[in-house]
DNA sequence: TTAGTAACTAACATTTATGTAAGTATGCCA
DNA sequence: TGGCATACTTACATAAATGTTAGTTACTAA
């Protein structure tokens, strides 16, 4: 396999790379609603099953430290903050969405119902 | 987000799904160089960077109990193993095409050279 | 009988990802 | 002053993925 370094890890596949930024248990479920609106941070915890707030504000953290997400905060009373795409994020979608077609390609072959 | 069980174990997206069968640091690899023609356990070894003996025989195990790819055994002495495509299989193969292409997009914007 | 090769397999250790519970900052309102 | 709300943050614990080392089987050739 090839390999490069970034930021001093070392990856062997683009693959690999792609996953580093937008792959674990979180993100691309993120990325996925904020597509066409602001999301708040609790409309978030709300939607999204099982996500604990460690988990939450860090993957949201790292979505805008790369570049995927950015965030607004509206001073009001109590705070509101927003996340939206930029473009980067945008580019995104179109692989998360051959990622779910083919999941429901395969849970389709393995007689699973969504 | 939504939710179905499968094996007795919960998953909330399609995409969860789709890493469940080929994610993972080594599966990818595999599946991309079988794509073409049989390979052989040790050609395996040799061509992936870093794979264990346990990791690449798991990984083996696994995408033939999933349908990806299939084992023949030639009773030569030594024994040979080959590894081939299933249909399956080869479903999968534009899905990380378009992954990889993502990523080597993804390295370019951050300016990583391979 | 010993050694060598291919393809595993098992036991144990470490690393990475995720979960849980509690605490913090800001500001308002009663 | 106390309590409530949003959006985090920190410390600690557990779970999941991967790494390391050694061993196994089956057969042949020296």
């Amino acid at each position: 396999m090839p390999q490069f370094l970034s930021n001093n890890k070392k990856y062997y596949t683009p693959v690999e790379y792609v996953f580093s930024k937008i792959g674990g248990t979180y993100k691309m479920p993120i990325l996925w609603r904020v597509k066409d609106r602001a999301w708040r941070y609790s409309e978030l915890k709300k939607s999204i099953s099982n996500v604990s707030d460690r988990m939450l504000s860090k993957n949201l953290k790292e979505l805008c430290d790369d570049g995927f997400i950015s965030k607004t905060i509206i001073p009001e009373v109590p705070v509101k903050v927003e996340y939206t795409m930029t473009e980067r994020g945008q580019e995104a979608i179109p692989i998360i969405s051959v990622l779910r077609d083919y999941g429901f390609s395969l849970m389709k072959q393995d007689g699973i119902k969504d």
